[in-house]
DNA sequence: GCTTAGGTTCAAAATTTATTGAAATGTGAA
DNA sequence: TTCACATTTCAATAAATTTTGAACCTAAGC
């Protein structure tokens, strides 16, 4: 289904018609998607990103909407994510108002970035709490087994909670 | 709030009443489950696997059920998903017909089973499939910097599935 | 054989999470 | 300052996931 006539020049006001995923885009985004899923985070945003990574010059709000068939509510968000997440840049281009949108060069960066953000909460959250737990297991009745099992809790917890916090500072190396 | 007299004799026919979570019970129990939820597995289940985590003797279905509160089907199916994880192993208790559970001795091979059963298989779906779309950019009209993100896309992809192959046989140590 | 404790199944209900789109809020150009 | 475009917000809706419980197996004990 093309658009009626030769009209998709640059300026024009009417709404353009975007061009549907190519294959490569569509298997790709599902890619993206599935190893998106396992980290919990939403198809919407990893489509977005799959659109942008699979592009050779940064692409706008309008066109990720339009390319992806999603809503402006999702495509803000989606972006906004990412942005918080510093998985992608912003490159103004010459001669547009528009923002327009490029994956940050590393994707490795990106992912511990990912990675850090999802966990670094919770057990930050927890050491406290673990200690807390502890100490009054410690003074009431609770066997010495599970003792030592809330101890190797919290000693996982603490180690990871060290990993996480030496690639706070996201290293510059791809 | 007691059950109303002595009456909790091991050979009641009858319903007995199960203790509620005592505190240390509750807040572990959710500090395992938020840590369950970034790998996407279910309250239920956490809730199932804290609470043999936090006993010194194996507990029974129907206690599972009582403690927690929960229904059959989600004790059940709880039970079978950490079965299959491998992270609970059940223990034949004299004098009982029901099954025992207990958590396997060592959190760390659970958690690496785990990690490898929910990554392994999109890795390896994934692997024919960034092949595939590979080639296709190749020889059509894919931009060389798109290319050189997809191939380095696909070497992520090979070098994780080696590392989870590596970790496939569970070695034994904690 | 029968009975029944012990557990599983799975369709329906409840809950949670993601998406939509109309209205509100900037923001740059004229 | 005003206008029109670009994006954000958020309540309502849709979709996906989790939980429930009644019906159904299955094997142990009689």
């Amino acid at each position: 289904m093309k658009p009626p006539s030769g009209k998709v020049s640059k300026k024009s006001a009417t709404k353009v018609a975007h061009s549907p995923l190519a294959p490569h885009e569509r298997e790709l985004a599902e890619y993206f998607v599935q190893m998106a899923s396992i980290l919990g985070i939403q198809r919407s945003i990893a489509e977005i990103y799959a659109l942008l990574y699979l592009s050779a010059k940064p692409i706008d709000f309008d066109t990720i909407q339009g390319r992806l068939m999603m809503s402006k509510g999702s495509v803000s968000q989606g972006l906004r994510f990412l942005r918080s997440q510093g998985m992608i840049l912003s490159a103004k281009l010459a001669g547009s108002r528009r923002e327009h949108w490029r994956p940050t060069p590393s994707l490795a960066v990106s992912l511990v970035n990912l990675l850090r953000s999802q966990f670094l909460p919770s057990l930050e959250k927890s050491k406290p709490l673990l200690q807390a737990v502890l100490q009054a297991s410690r003074s009431s009745g609770v066997s010495s087994e599970v003792i030592e099992r809330i101890t190797r809790l919290q000693q996982w917890n603490s180690r990871a909670l060290e990993l996480s916090e030496l690639l706070l500072p996201p290293p510059k190396a791809d």
